[in-house]
RNA sequence: GGGCACGUGGCCUAGCAUGGAUAGGGCAAUAGCCUCCUAAGCUAUAGAUCAGGGGUCCAAAUCCCCUCGUGCCCGCCA
């Protein structure tokens, strides 16, 4: 129900698997694919039909038929790999088409189906580092993926104000004599009761009193929790923001303590629910037991976040979770009861990462082996800066600090989201550090280039606009061209890194052209290359809006 | 012990869904390129038993099985 939305544009590839099949019945449309080897646009795979004895007469007709598609250059039989040039001229007005008409390309159409992307959702128990950026990163991304798809989408966080955590940090806040609640005080506490567990196991006792005196509304107890949360929010949101991450709503958990959600939870679940020594469980198809309401009566974390989901239900039609992979087995019991059990309306999609951790190993806030979001911005904004004030003694130094800021925040979430999420990171400053090559800057700077190329064009008088094109401009309109089959991937998997790719090797055809292809003075080849230019901005700028990549017109 | 992922040149990474033409980039290294639209760029050289073994197939980095290594999960925690 949730996949209505559509990208516009000439998908040739069916036009081609159309024909093919006039020919050969049995060709599926995953027998041809964009050619990654520069022997063609488009490439397909006859293998399975290689034996067929008629073969080689089938093939011949084949060809001819290809060549009289009015988007076909060029096409011929190599081995078993019919190998097909697109017309540039031809695309390159379907692009500009799509670009003057409906301001985009692809266009998309509008579904009416709303989608609640949730990501970070972090405990409010200090400073975010740079582990979790990776949930939000990927999340914000795959956001803005969506809204470009043509969803209404919302994101949101569940702020955990409940359980051992948070009731923990307000130990602390007690045991540090109530101090004014600043982050840094707030986790010296917390810290503090931490260790005291460690030596005796006793301490969580009041915590688990602490929290049934909460769950039962005490006032005072509630109203610090709320403050205290907020703090650490606060100092959450603000280098998310940073990083042009902006989250539409903040749910509290503790909202679902006493909600109709929850009682609907467990009303639905009533033929489901066992019991143990008073305790509350359901049991899954594989026989595990999940606990969602202790023998003392209090909720546990499953049953909160069961009420949350219902709660998302009310107004989305696809909820997706952007989730650490340790979430994975909670993730298939949570989804079983959802799906099965309480049979929820709307459709769920989970995305996992992995952990991001240190040379020194865990990263954690509690020992103190983290890296915090705050201190990579400020580095890397540093850096960056000492950077471009060498290359650049022309600039003022408020366009020096404007710059530096761009190419610091985008090369952050450039390295994060460029990763494919399964694979486990170390993260090392050097890396985080480096504005070379695979990176943001990469590709900002192939922008600014584009511009300074626009701001110093004239039209000159006298030129004919010449209408064929040699390999480099080819190479790069064709790869303009393949944008949509790359948003495709992305939304299909629900994944954003094959964007990053795809931009590495769109700027990288760029460099090509630009190296190869003098635009200005030109001559005849003037106009078409600005043509060119000008829509490479448009397709670049939609990509990195997607990626959260700030491009400058100078650096 | 059971389960879920990941393992690609010294280091990082793409490709694996849907098997198919010389495994694509980057960092580091070496040698070059700014009288020419910004050198955060470009060119060239060197560097790969695609963790190891077996299997399926005309064809395996890609699919299946086993082994090893790494991370994660298996709570009346969240």
């Amino acid at each position: 129900m949730c996949f209505k939305s559509v990208l516009i544009f000439e998908d040739l590839k069916l036009k081609i698997a159309d024909e093919v099949r006039r020919h050969m019945p049995s060709f599926a449309d995953s027998f041809i694919e964009l050619d990654s080897t520069g022997r063609a646009d488009f490439t397909l795979k006859l293998f399975r039909f290689s034996r067929d004895p008629n073969f080689k007469s089938i093939a011949e007709s084949l060809v001819s038929a290809m060549k009289s598609l009015d988007f076909v250059e060029t096409c011929e039989l190599s081995g078993n790999y019919l190998n097909i040039r697109i017309k540039t001229a031809f695309i390159l007005n379907l692009i500009e088409t799509s670009i003057n008409e409906k301001a985009q390309y692809p266009d998309t159409f509008q579904d009416p189906d709303r989608v609640l992307v949730e990501h970070t959702s972090t405990n409010p128990t200090g400073p975010i580092h740079v582990g979790r950026t990776r949930n939000s990163v990927i999340g914000d991304s795959l956001a803005r993926l969506l809204r470009r798809y043509g969803y209404r989408v919302s994101t949101q966080y569940l702020v955990n104000d409940t359980g051992k955590q948070v009731l923990g940090l307000y130990l602390g806040y007690l045991e540090s004599g109530r101090p004014v609640m600043t982050i840094k005080n707030l986790l010296d506490g917390y810290k503090r009761v931490y260790k005291q567990i460690e030596e005796n196991k006793d301490k969580e006792k009041e915590i688990e009193n602490l929290i049934k005196k909460y769950e039962s509304g005490d006032g005072s107890i509630v109203r610090d929790v709320k403050s205290i949360c907020t703090v650490m929010l606060d100092g959450i949101r603000k280098p998310l923001l940073d990083l042009g991450i902006k989250i539409d709503d903040y749910v509290w958990e503790s909202g679902f303590l006493k909600s109709e959600e929850m009682e609907n939870i467990i009303k639905r679940l009533e033929e489901y629910l066992k019991d143990e020594n008073g305790a509350k469980y359901v049991e899954t198809k594989e026989g595990r037991k999940i606990f969602i309401r202790r023998s003392d009566g209090t909720s546990l974390y499953v049953l909160r976040d069961l009420a949350y989901h219902l709660f998302k239900s009310l107004n989305y039609d696809w909820l997706i979770d952007v989730l650490g992979e340790d979430h994975k087995d909670y993730v298939k019991g949570l989804k079983e009861i959802l799906e099965d059990k309480i049979e929820l309306r709307s459709s769920l999609s989970f995305v996992f990462y992995s952990y991001v951790s240190l040379e020194s190993g865990k990263m954690s806030t509690r020992s103190g082996n983290v890296v915090t979001l705050d201190d990579l911005v400020e580095r890397a904004t540093e850096k960056a800066l000492e950077i471009v004030r060498a290359k650049r003694l022309d600039l003022d130094e408020s366009k020096l600090k404007e710059i530096s800021r761009a190419v610091a925040i985008s090369a952050i979430r450039f390295n994060i989201v460029r990763i494919n999420p399964e694979k486990q990171l170390i993260f090392r400053w050097e890396e985080a550090l480096s504005f070379e090559g695979d990176s943001a800057p990469f590709i900002m700077y192939s922008y600014a280039r584009t511009t300074n190329i626009i701001a110093n064009y004239t039209p000159a008088d006298n030129v004919r606009t010449a209408n064929d094109f040699n390999t480099y401009e080819k190479a790069l309109v064709f790869k303009m061209y393949s944008f949509p089959y790359c948003l495709n991937t992305c939304r299909e998997s629900l994944r954003v890194d094959p964007l990053a790719s795809y931009l590495l090797e769109l700027v990288r055809l760029f460099n090509d052209f630009y190296n190869n292809c003098r635009v200005l003075g030109s001559g005849d080849d003037e106009p078409k290359r600005i043509h060119i230019v000008n829509i490479y901005r448009k397709i670049i700028e939609d990509a990195s809006s997607i990626l959260g990549i700030r491009l400058i017109d100078e650096m």
